[in-house]
DNA sequence: CACCCCGATGTAACCGTTTACATAAGACGG
DNA sequence: CCGTCTTATGTAAACGGTTACATCGGGGTG
């Protein structure tokens, strides 16, 4: 048996399609009793209207793609999260994908993806944005997820990385560590710079400190192998890791060198994940509000597709959490709120 | 500019649309020449074929629907995870969504969705599919991933919830313990009716050992609330936590009230959630293979799609990962390797 | 009473594909 | 030199909605 069409509808409710059509759009004048005959007859016949068939004629999907990264880990599900709030919220849909990171599997899905959607969100830490809009034709409007390259006037969503690490380079100084090594994530990765800059600027403000930098990938693995080499050499005060997952790995690597953190070494990391705080030591990170971030790159996505107007940036700051891994002297939440910065579209 | 349509591409390449058609399908017989002028005229104008269009034609969307409780936390993520990949191997799309938990939730999600998939994946823990099914109109080819009710004929994808628990007790019993006390998941959750149920048969197997059933809701602070219980009264030699976030909870509780895990009260899970071997100590609990299993139901819903045919489900055995906070004296992995059950369809 | 306006509804063109069927052009055997 | 059989291609009718435009029946106004 066929699914009921709007044909169907209309000929069991004595009205014509457009009639149909209207009550189901809540658009033009329907009387009454015109309506109440076609909403019994469309539930009798169990009528849902055929997305294909209105997308063909609307122009318009209803749905908004996103193409992250990775799928993997709790930073990743936040932001899921986030935008499925957000896209719910909106009566809209959301068709997910992720690239393995690589830029050109991402070209590859977006075009699979584009005459399926009315607008992309697209995380892509490997710069070169200019790819993703070529591969989208320059007709479906493009929202960036987190860090990159040149926006190339698309609104972006990030962090302030720089911000955050600086925050918590000075915080570890703060707490008395002189010997401040970091743990940045891999080459290429444009958060991953950021946040080493963060580091270095830190360092070089307050005096000067000797840096000393691992290039992990932002696995558990390679924080653990990190923190392998940096125990081989003289031993820092304090290892600020470029992701708590990392920080995680150097965690266990520095229990199995029968160390303490934070008396022998002290630690942090950054994104805040779930798990951080249930680590031992609880770990000092930063907070990054990542299903809020997720969220508004929703709305800022609706409202591109409502008014057709560009759409505002926006870079979230994020903030310090500070709890027993980095061996400061206080425990309490430093107070660095989020302060959120509007910039005009470039 | 409107997009470029089959029409355009078949007057550039001087052929008809459906020549353009068929190389865009591989279907038929084009020759060289005109396959050749068909692509290029393509890429010239950067054609991507309407899916709404297609779909209207050919009554397919190549989309899968995902309608998940919750997005919230590791667990979901993997599932995600798995499904991704799976979806992204059969050149699928993937359209998610999730349900609050609240079964009247997911029934509008599924009318929302079911024009817009191909078929539909639904994890539900609250019982009842014949209203899923109902929801989908009997027309929307439907997987349930994990436990719930009557499936109704439909192939389901679980966890042997059952089996998962009674293992953990058994163990628990084997390292000693005689006064084993359970955190279970909330009333009408069936996953959580699942473990409860093995646990007891468990007690009950070795000798009629005392059962203590305290209930949470799956989450870490009602985790801490239940420790809290447990330990008014005559302490247990063990917990066994229905999920992992619930033994965090009690973890914090225990750590909190001066207990030291495993010598003073042994601790264990359920889910093997990434947090858990990262925990002090690292937690004994159940490991569940959850991107495996996202990943089968979609080849399930692939087959069901290509061949019309029903389908078959699968229940996967559990793997028990037995570390420190059980206090069992040996600490290697036990040898209870999953075991898959291929069942016939009901 | 002629006219206009307005609310309610219907008709039919259009959106961009797929595909059944028709057609055309050679090749080939008789 | 004419059917017949391939191979390659074209024509046009669906698919199921939306919506511009036409129509129609009253009610008010001059």
């Amino acid at each position: 048996m066929r699914n009921a069409t709007i044909r169907d509808v209309a000929r069991n409710a004595d009205v014509s399609v457009a009639t149909v059509s209207r009550v189901f759009n809540s658009s033009g004048i329907v009387s009454e009793p015109a309506r109440a005959r076609v909403l019994a007859a469309a539930a009798d016949l169990d009528y849902v209207p055929h997305s294909g068939a209105r997308s063909l004629s609307t122009r318009r999907t209803d749905t908004i793609g996103v193409i992250l990264p990775d799928l993997h880990g709790e930073f990743f599900s936040e932001l899921i999260r986030g935008i499925d709030l957000a896209t719910r919220a909106r009566g809209l849909h959301l068709l997910l994908s992720h690239s393995h990171g690589d830029p050109n599997e991402a070209t590859t899905v977006l075009r699979a993806m584009r005459t399926r959607v009315d607008a992309m969100m697209v995380m892509s830490p490997y710069a070169d944005e200019g790819v993703l809009a070529a591969a989208l034709g320059g007709r479906t409007p493009l929202v960036l997820l987190g860090s990159g390259g040149d926006a190339g006037g698309h609104p972006r969503f990030a962090i302030d990385n720089h911000a955050g690490a600086y925050a918590m380079t000075a915080h570890l100084i703060g707490a008395g560590h002189e010997r401040i090594a970091f743990v940045s994530g891999p080459a290429g990765n444009i958060e991953a710079a950021q946040r080493l800059a963060g580091y270095r600027d830190a360092l070089a403000a307050y005096g000067g400190l000797p840096e000393q930098v691992v290039v992990g990938d932002f696995s558990e693995q390679s924080g653990a192998r990190a923190a392998g080499l940096l125990l081989a050499g003289p031993r820092p005060d304090a290892i600020f890791a470029g992701n708590d997952m990392m920080a995680i790995g150097c965690l266990q690597a520095l229990r199995e060198a029968g160390l303490k953190v934070p008396d022998d070494v002290a630690l942090a990391g950054f994104d805040d994940i779930p798990i951080s705080r249930f680590l031992d030591p609880p770990l000092t990170t930063v907070d990054v509000p990542i299903a809020e971030l997720g969220r508004q790159a929703v709305e800022s996505c609706a409202e591109i597709l409502a008014t057709g107007a560009p759409g505002a940036s926006r870079t979230f700051t994020p903030e310090l959490v500070i709890r027993a891994s980095s061996g400061a002297t206080y425990s309490d939440r430093q107070d660095s709120r989020s302060i959120e910065e509007e910039e005009a579209r470039t």
